[in-house]
DNA sequence: GAGCACTGC
């Protein structure tokens, strides 16, 4: 059995190895159907004749791209790539896919056009579609449809236009990296260089030398677009001036001006207290002082030249702290608007996160100067149940003089709101940094960047003129980068390179050197060295049997390996809720002034299980139990959970049974068909450093560990180096389920190491049996993974019983039947 | 003692 196992990772190795440029060469042309062509122009005639595309088509004239449209089709017939930019407003991502279908049906030769659209947001890509549709004066699924993970309304095949989201034309492309079919590819928002956006541009580097007759349309916002005409070889680019309407812009020393705010003396507190530390304090600030004074002395010296501002306005300024977040400096503000502001509109203000817009509100809530029944105060968070609700949409009720918003960046491209016509940035973000040198993920918050402080300038100006306050000086913006730092090189890459192994593009850091920007070689390196010990990647980076199947799931690899082996182990059912959870995201939710309540209901739904993965499946489960969709909401409203993120963790798990189903792990799709007891497998990330668990966490509060040992999923540095989740877990689901296996015997004295950092005392025997054990399950682990199927676990042959031997004693392990102590010196990694 | 934002046939 196991020799043909090796023949058959042999040839399975020959499979994965080949070159896209194979792939490639079949790529065929698009061939036209004559009568499509008639019928797809007569009906294209027949809706021009209705009434309502009319009515649209005299809002489509109005937007500035409309005005370009011959130049754009030129630019498009006449080009195998092009770049056009423009500012929002300007039209491009609802027009220019029409404008090229509309002139190849015009044409007669619609049926051999079908444009694919991508968008970095699975909201914009339905929203644009029903757009576009509508502009159409048709229904989706005609001409205009849309495709984001686990939910679709396709157009016809041929004479069409597709929004869809990146993700999903990526997806495709690993098992179709030609398109067949596509006469236009247009990548949408590119210049906010999300990772799925920058890989499918070097991709397609390749796939337009294969496929001439593919048309490949790059939209960037004007800032940043030259750099991808570059890339593509100095490719034609096109501008089309934006429309917004103007929006005034303030900065601190405008803010200070209008509301004659004083910021504290940065040492009175220590001075009133006679606190013993002043002096040591006073060090520090002079210090900080004298720094700060150097950036921006010119700056000031410039401002009391310019007389622009009163000697009070620039003493403030050289206030070090005075960039600091000022809430009292933010209400003031609001006040200043709602009070002296005649223009009506809603108030938009942008924060880092959760605490600072809870601070704000509080302080809104019980100012004095602040009625606050007039207004309608929306704290607006990924976290927070406001993200779900109308309101934030709608204009205020009767009686309610503004809406006032605290947002996170949230606001700045994801969420729209129309009625905004104030905006105060405060000029920082928090943003996800990943530094390969020390393995450290961290979430910091930072200045934001000059493309930032733009956008949410723009975010003032969609309905009328508008006005923002950026909360730092104008001294400042000099040395604000240009752009973020693109997400590739802000994240590890091993989805990324496993992609790049099934998409057969060769080593992975010579395909990463082709990219927009590279990433560090230790980032790859890294990520590399976490698939080869995996057993995703073989030591000439191939893609094992595992990292195929790794690599064609829609999940982070390690979540994947754990679907695979819930599937062996027959324990799905809580492993897929798991899986959905911790790759999508987390579905309790942080209501503003109720999270003791929130917390209390989340301990009584965990039921003790010292679990918060464990916890996930149990509040899926409850959810999935519900009738109806009334019970279903009562269910989440009663512990405060998101309705539609349970709805797609609950779809996700229907979506990973089909992956398993067609990967023949699993032959039923119902996940609780073959699962015989509860007992859950996490993978292990093993660290030698002092981590805190997060407040979020269920075990935060349990007192009395039976284990010291967690398996966790998300590490993240923020305030202090957290783990986001946990699960308790014995000695012996990690020492077979952790690698780097070894056996020790010191002075007589046997003991068993997984992760290089755990170590076990036992007897001799016990190591034995468990060496034993681990031999044979691997092995048969390693056999399932390359020749999927059934776990039959009524038969009697030596591999069932292997496995349900180690289920049994890792089930069992509180029994005490098995010798096994924890050497102190090596529990670095234990909370 | 605490929670930027996205995404996958």
């Amino acid at each position: 059995m196991y020799i043909d196992d090796l023949q058959f990772k042999h040839k399975f190795s020959n499979i994965v190895t080949g070159k896209i440029d194979e792939k490639l060469e079949f790529a065929a042309t698009i061939k036209g159907d004559p009568h499509l062509d008639a019928l797809y122009y007569e009906q294209f005639l027949e809706s021009k004749r209705d009434l309502k595309y009319g009515l649209m088509m005299k809002k489509r004239m109005k937007l500035p791209a409309f005005e370009m449209r011959d130049e754009i089709i030129n630019l498009i017939e006449n080009n195998q790539i092009c770049v056009i930019s423009g500012e929002t407003g300007c039209g491009k991502t609802t027009q220019v896919a029409q404008f090229i279908l509309d002139d190849y049906l015009t044409k007669q030769k619609g049926s051999t056009c079908r444009i694919v659209c991508t968008q970095p947001r699975r909201i914009s890509a339905i929203s644009i579609a029903m757009r576009v549709a509508e502009e159409r004066a048709e229904k989706l699924g005609n001409s205009v449809g849309y495709q984001i993970r686990l939910e679709k309304e396709l157009p016809r095949v041929k004479g069409s236009i597709t929004f869809c989201t990146t993700g999903v034309i990526l997806k495709q492309m690993e098992s179709d990296p030609s398109l067949d079919g596509v006469s236009h590819l247009i990548l949408d928002e590119i210049h906010e260089r999300d990772i799925m956006s920058d890989f499918i541009i070097s991709l397609m580097k390749t796939v337009i030398t294969k496929r001439k007759d593919l048309k490949l349309i790059l939209m960037s916002a004007t800032l940043n677009s030259d750099k991808f005409s570059k890339y593509y070889d100095n490719c034609p680019k096109l501008e089309i001036p934006g429309f917004t309407y103007h929006v005034e812009e303030y900065y601190l020393e405008d803010a200070i001006k209008h509301t004659g705010f004083e910021f504290s003396l940065p040492l009175n507190k220590f001075r009133e207290k006679q606190n013993p530390k002043f002096h040591f304090m006073k060090r520090n600030y002079d210090k900080r002082h004298a720094e700060y004074m150097r950036q921006f002395g010119p700056y000031l010296r410039k401002l009391r030249y310019d007389k622009r501002y009163t000697l009070d306005v620039i003493q403030q300024l050289e206030n070090p702290n005075c960039e600091e977040l000022s809430y009292d400096l933010i209400v003031d503000l609001i006040i200043y608007i709602c009070h002296k502001m005649k223009e009506a509109g809603a108030i938009l203000v942008f924060l880092t996160g959760y605490s600072e817009i809870s601070q704000l509100h509080n302080l809104l809530q019980f100012h004095r100067n602040f009625n606050v029944q007039d207004y309608l105060i929306l704290p607006l968070h990924s976290q927070m149940p406001t993200v779900d609700q109308r309101q934030i949409f709608e204009p205020p009720p009767p009686g309610i003089k503004r809406k006032i918003i605290l947002s996170t960046n949230i606001a700045e491209t994801s969420i729209t709101i129309d009625d905004v016509v104030y905006v105060i940035d405060c000029g920082k973000h928090k943003m996800k940094k990943y530094c390969p040198e020390t393995n450290n993920q961290t979430l910091l918050s930072e200045w934001v960047t000059l493309a930032n402080a733009k956008q949410r300038k723009g975010r003032a100006g969609r309905v009328k003129p508008g006005i923002c306050y950026h909360l730092y000086h104008r001294g400042r913006e000099q040395f604000l980068d240009s752009y973020p730092l693109p997400e590739i090189l802000r994240t590890r890459l091993e989805d990324v390179i496993l992609m790049i192994k099934l998409l057969q593009l060769g080593p992975a850091m010579e395909f990463l050197q082709t990219l927009l920007d590279k990433p560090s070689e230790k980032t790859v390196e890294v990520s590399i060295e976490l698939l080869k010990r995996m057993n995703a990647l073989d030591e000439e980076e191939n893609l094992t049997p595992l990292g195929f199947h790794l690599a064609r799931l829609p999940v982070h690899p390690q979540i994947g390996k754990m679907l695979l082996l819930g599937s062996i182990f027959s324990c799905l059912d809580p492993i897929l809720s798991i899986a959905a959870s911790l790759d999508y995201k987390d579905a309790f939710q942080l209501p503003l002034g109720k999270t003791e309540a929130a917390e209390l209901k989340k301990d009584q739904l965990a039921n003790d299980c010292k679990s918060d993965h464990i916890l996930s499946h149990i509040a899926l489960t409850r959810f999935e139990e519900c009738v109806t969709q009334f019970q279903a909401k009562s269910f989440c409203w009663e512990y405060f959970l998101s309705y539609y993120t349970l709805v797609l963790q609950q779809n996700m798990k229907k979506q990973f049974m089909l992956y398993l189903r067609d990967m023949n792990f699993v032959t039923d799709t119902d996940p609780k068909a073959r699962d015989d007891e509860e007992f859950e497998e996490l993978v292990i990330h093993p660290d030698h450093k002092r981590v805190q668990l997060h407040k979020k966490s269920i075990l935060v509060t349990e007192g009395v560990y039976e284990s010291p040992f967690l398996v966790y999923y998300l590490r993240l540095k923020s305030t202090s180096d957290f783990i986001h989740d946990a699960t308790m877990v014995h000695p012996l689901p990690l020492i077979f389920f952790g690698d780097q296996y070894a056996q020790h015997i010191d002075n007589g004295v046997t003991s068993i190491s997984v992760n290089r950092c755990l170590k076990f005392k036992c007897s001799e025997a016990t190591m034995m049996l468990i060496s034993e054990l681990k031999k044979q399950m691997d092995w048969f682990l390693e056999y399932k993974i390359s020749n999927p199927g059934l776990v039959d676990w009524t038969t009697d042959t030596p591999d069932v019983k292997v496995l349900i031997a180690v289920m049994e004693l890792i089930t069992n392990e509180d029994t005490g039947e098995i010798d096994l102590s924890a050497y102190d010196d090596y529990d670095d990694n234990t909370v």
